[in-house]
DNA sequence: CCGTGTGAATGAGTTCACAGCC
DNA sequence: GGCTGTGAACTCATTCACACGG
């Protein structure tokens, strides 16, 4: 990883990695950048930039390999693997996220859940027990947590990433609607509804 | 709207807007760009300029005046009046949805449900009654909808995107794992926390 | 001839730095 | 003295355009 890869690049290989995974199933065995662009409304160049960056993977005259590919993209973005996760808060929100496909068919998994609600603690949700947030230690040293989803209130928010991340959890996926401070080198994404109808409103307000 | 406001420019406003709520609740009357800055972890000169693309709305030598700079804020984006929406899609997430608080406190309010599964037609969820998707037309034109939640399976998706379109619908918030089309002015997000996981594990894969 | 990979050119977004006002 | 608003400088990202390989 001499060169450093700027992040908006980052950001889209997820995308790339979803078509491709589509083409997969299409059987097409072949993709050019012309075609992958055309399904992303992406420039052509801007793919081939983007894959530049980890390799040469395409062949001219032909495009790229799917499969191939594909392996590259699960190699470059760590999805040959599992990644044990733990969420923080089980309400409406953090049970939905329990029950939610979409994670464990992507190689997600989630491992352990916590919340400070006693009346909660022992539940069995899924595959996990919750348990009391205050073992959120002892828990995350058996288990090989990587990433942290928050599900918790505003105001409790803060804290819990705090923990989490003292405890050796490396990434979190927030869904609380709050502006976390973390420290460098831990991976921070916000999932927010609110805020993206929000920036839809600014276009539509005239409407 | 003469000039033309930079896209990113106006998906840091909902933040700004945020914190901004946070504020008056602290009952801060003045904020400096310093001080929203640190917040948000985002250099004074660039909450200037952004603000700068709408008003001057500081003081010199003061700040911004909290409670001018938060109605202000709510007459750029759009938030100083209701939005109607309509969820498709009523399964687990789409249930998940219609009952999520945050919602309606921020003025976005769900009025109508769609479901293709004739068992779910019917059922009343909240504050709605599922309808069935063939009424979408019907039920569209009654009501102010401005904008569609798709949580449909991903096989759906663009079919019922393009359904909403052809009805009026001017603004989608996606939560299908697809990359959908939409013509030219209309506003598209798409809600995708599987995205997000794998931008993250690409920085912990060495981990 | 088609399509990749890539330096060079262009364009977009951010930060600097300072004049002007409170 | 402190802080805004903003052109100018700079940094980062995208697109162009072409040499090269299949």
């Amino acid at each position: 990883m001499a060169e450093q890869v700027p992040r908006v690049v980052v950001s889209r290989l997820p995308l790339y990695y979803r078509i491709l995974c589509l083409l997969e199933e299409e059987k097409k065995a072949v993709a050019s950048s012309q075609e992958l662009g055309a399904r992303l409304q992406f420039t052509p160049a801007q793919i081939r930039k983007d894959l530049s960056y980890f390799g040469r993977f395409g062949k001219q005259g032909k495009g790229y390999n799917v499969k191939r590919l594909l392996q590259e993209l699960r190699k470059i973005l760590g999805l040959d693997r599992e990644w044990g996760m733990a969420v923080v808060g089980v309400g409406k929100l953090g049970r939905a996220l329990l029950g939610y496909g979409a994670f464990p068919v992507q190689g997600f998994r989630i491992v352990a859940a916590f919340d400070s609600d006693p009346a909660k603690v022992g539940r069995k949700l899924g595959n996990v027990t919750v348990q009391e947030i205050t073992e959120l230690s002892s828990a995350l040293a058996g288990k090989r947590i990587h990433i942290g989803i928050v599900a918790v209130p505003p105001s409790e928010a803060q804290a819990v990433i705090n923990q989490l991340i003292s405890y050796g959890v490396k990434a979190i996926l927030n869904y609380a609607p709050v502006h976390a401070q973390v420290p460098n080198g831990i991976q921070l994404r916000d999932v927010d509804p609110v805020m993206a109808l929000q920036s839809m409103t600014f276009y539509l307000k005239n409407t």
